[in-house]
DNA sequence: TTAAAATTAATTGTATTCAATTTACTTGAG
DNA sequence: CTCAAGTAAATTGAATACAATTAATTTTAA
């Protein structure tokens, strides 16, 4: 594969790793694939998940794709309904919502503690991660480069040094993928890599309060390049009629 | 035995026949056990949870217990080694560090939120919370004390209003109650409700910023409290032989 | 007596089985 | 033709059975 896609699959397996312990082998093999789909975007939302396709598809009994399911759930990839099995998770715009704040909220919480320990070193993984970027974006690879552009934040928190703050970052992070691939609109940018440069340029200056209010401006901007519908059936009736 | 066993078996599955949301009752039952014996301190810190014991305890599979444990160890509740099971988990001091400076991070995040829905409703729930604690310490009943300090937080979390934020500090919380059964020196306050009666006039004030600088020390003094040895085993050598 | 080795018991990991529920399909009445 | 009822297939829920690993006990040798 290309270089592109080595980065990529270190940064899931990364991901990976800080999201889930005591994982014996073959199951998180298969949370990794479903983890890793649907971050690409192969998997779309909703998509239904049956227990007997992975059993055929890893060759193992239910009882380790169940646990796998799990564990997905629980990082809210997928959503589980008694009696109806799992599909990957569509959420709301309200549900959106609540998912941006918090995440404004806990990256302002590792600003501070990102820029104590930054040092030369940090600020040139995260400026590489910004590179990568801005290579698949002009090679017209999305899927990687949405996987970069949470990588970016990803690595933030790492160099934060808190894994309780990384763990719910990483969670965030992957449901925002979830978020994109449902709300995006087709021609906008979700993440521009000029305020990842810009971004870096200011935890290396060390000001706190800035860092933290340029953070909080790039994720109001991410969020309000999504195409958040509240009636979405009412706006589907009017399309369907072709009254809109 | 058969009677008893039958009509608890009939009650719990007309329960998850009629609430079929979330866990499907008796798994939910292991887990609020379980929590709430972590929560009261009844289950130290370290204690091993064996399979078999609940499967005897509720009657059920191992199936159900194993469910149950697993959502506990994401929970961080308990820990889940390969092949050595469920105990209940021991933060270290640093995992302590960590989750204490998470935990700022969040009720910082929090407070904003909770400040711009509070109404006299709302600030009277938040007393009444306040007051039970003042009533719980003087009737010297520890654990619900510890309890519903923990609920004061919950609580300004649920006033919020969102919801990820919410189960993020439920996570610090509770984790705290173990941290607080481990390393809180007998005699000390972890929560003192003077700071909460002050936390929530502060939250009716409507100061953003004083509200969470009120809630930032509050939280730095409940970690100060704290008896955090780095270094356990060479305290632990020299207090056995008497060298202290 | 101690310590290592071997054996037995206990506990967890995984697969398989059966039951309950849902979904898809067929059939038949209006 | 539509739609409802009924039946069959598919899917999930839960319990049991078996395998693998770990802990405990006994045995044996120095």
């Amino acid at each position: 594969m290309t270089n592109k896609n080595e980065a990529a699959t270190d940064i899931q397996t990364h991901t990976a790793g800080v999201a889930k312990r005591g994982m014996s082998g073959i199951d998180k093999k298969i949370y990794d694939a479903v983890f890793n789909a649907v971050m690409s975007q192969r998997l779309p939302p909703g998509t239904k998940l049956t227990e007997a396709h992975f059993c055929e598809l890893f060759k193992v009994s239910r009882t380790i794709v169940r646990k796998a399911l799990q564990r997905l759930a629980h990082a809210h990839i997928v959503v589980l309904k008694p009696n109806h099995g799992a599909t990957v998770a569509s959420p709301t715009p309200e549900e959106t919502r609540e998912i941006f704040t918090a995440r404004r909220g806990i990256e302002a919480a590792i600003m501070p503690l990102a820029i104590a320990r930054a040092n030369k070193a940090q600020s040139a993984r995260l400026r590489k991660i910004a590179h990568d970027e801005h290579a698949a974006f002009d090679g017209g690879d999305r899927a990687n480069w949405i996987s970069l552009g949470g990588a970016f934040h990803i690595a933030l928190a790492e160099l934060a040094g808190n894994s309780v703050l990384q763990r719910f970052l990483s969670e965030l992070v992957s449901r925002c993928s979830l978020i994109i691939a449902l709300y995006e609109v087709p021609g906008s940018v979700a993440c521009s890599h000029d305020e990842h440069d810009r971004l870096i340029d200011a935890i290396a200056g060390g000001d706190v309060v800035d860092a933290q209010k340029m953070m909080e401006q790039h994720l109001l901007a991410i969020e309000a390049k999504l195409k958040l519908n509240d009636d979405d059936d009412k706006i589907d009736l009017a399309e369907i009629f072709g009254l809109s």
